[in-house]
DNA sequence: ATCTGAAGCTTTAGTAACTATAGCTTTGGA
DNA sequence: TCCAAAGCTATAGTTACTAAAGCTTCAGAT
């Protein structure tokens, strides 16, 4: 058996942690949470972690980049946990999620244009202002963001 | 004096709720984390506002509605207690949030398009899939998305 | 003057999803 | 055998609030 090989098997948290770019005390975390089930321990109690763990993680942490909250990320694993069952509630959860990401797009959007008129409203000279953003952010009335 | 003018110099803290869209817990909040300065008290030790204190904390509710942190806001509001000095300041933390605020969106974007791939290719049904939402989370290899 | 319900008070804990620290033990190669 | 790197647990800190418990004050009606 290579060396690569037994990795596999028994990756210590570091391994594992540098193979799947999360950090070490997030996967304790994940396991503290309950999204990773908890690994085989060494004789001195560190925890081994096998290829099962490593893919678990994998999509925990794939999840975690586009934003799913744990929780839904949980409900998720549970649904890949149990195949053939309905992938509607996988689906149901995704579509509230993309949403809520337009959602957030839209928001910022109308956050960006407002900065962008408050930030070059004043350029950053001594005598210039005195000083448009500061006024900008004490008078409500120039604001063009609707509601808040 | 008319009621209204007398509550100009007196709003209890309900009252500044009210008019600010503040709620009372975020206002002791803000008094606690040193943003609003602790008002006068009456004689059963409540708060009662005046007039400063209600533009204080609209410039704080507008700031907070643009995104900007707490910390970046402590220092806006020194800058505008002392009129006259520089804004470079203020306009360094405009154009820095300003950066945030334009790569938060552009990476909410790409988050969007994957996610828009992920959640049609399986459209809910039952047959369907076993599941393609499931899969893409699992398996990394079809992500468009760059660096996580 | 008294009653009462709404509003206010402080202190403490909870939220999401980690991150960091302290103080200790284990591991694995020279 | 030695030792530094890595691992362990438990606890606290982060951001910006929010909620709850258990009490006190306020202001209008009686």
């Amino acid at each position: 058996m290579t060396a690569l090989a037994k990795l596999e098997r028994v990756m210590p948290i570091g391994a594992l942690a540098e193979r799947t770019g999360v950090k070490v005390e997030t996967i304790r975390y994940y396991e503290q949470v309950g999204l990773l089930p908890p690994p085989e321990r060494s004789e001195g109690n560190q925890r081994r972690y096998g290829r099962r763990h490593a893919e678990r993680l994998a999509f925990i942490k794939h999840a975690r980049d586009l934003g799913f909250a744990v929780d839904n990320i949980r409900t998720l694993l549970r649904l890949s946990d149990t195949p053939g069952i309905a992938c509607d509630e996988a689906h149901a959860i995704s579509v509230a999620h993309l949403e809520e990401v337009r959602d957030k797009i839209a928001r910022l959007r109308s956050l960006e244009k407002e900065l962008e008129r408050i930030a070059t409203t004043c350029s950053g000279g001594v005598a210039a202002c005195d000083c448009a953003i500061i006024e900008a952010l004490a008078d409500h009335g120039q604001c063009s963001h609707a509601h808040h």
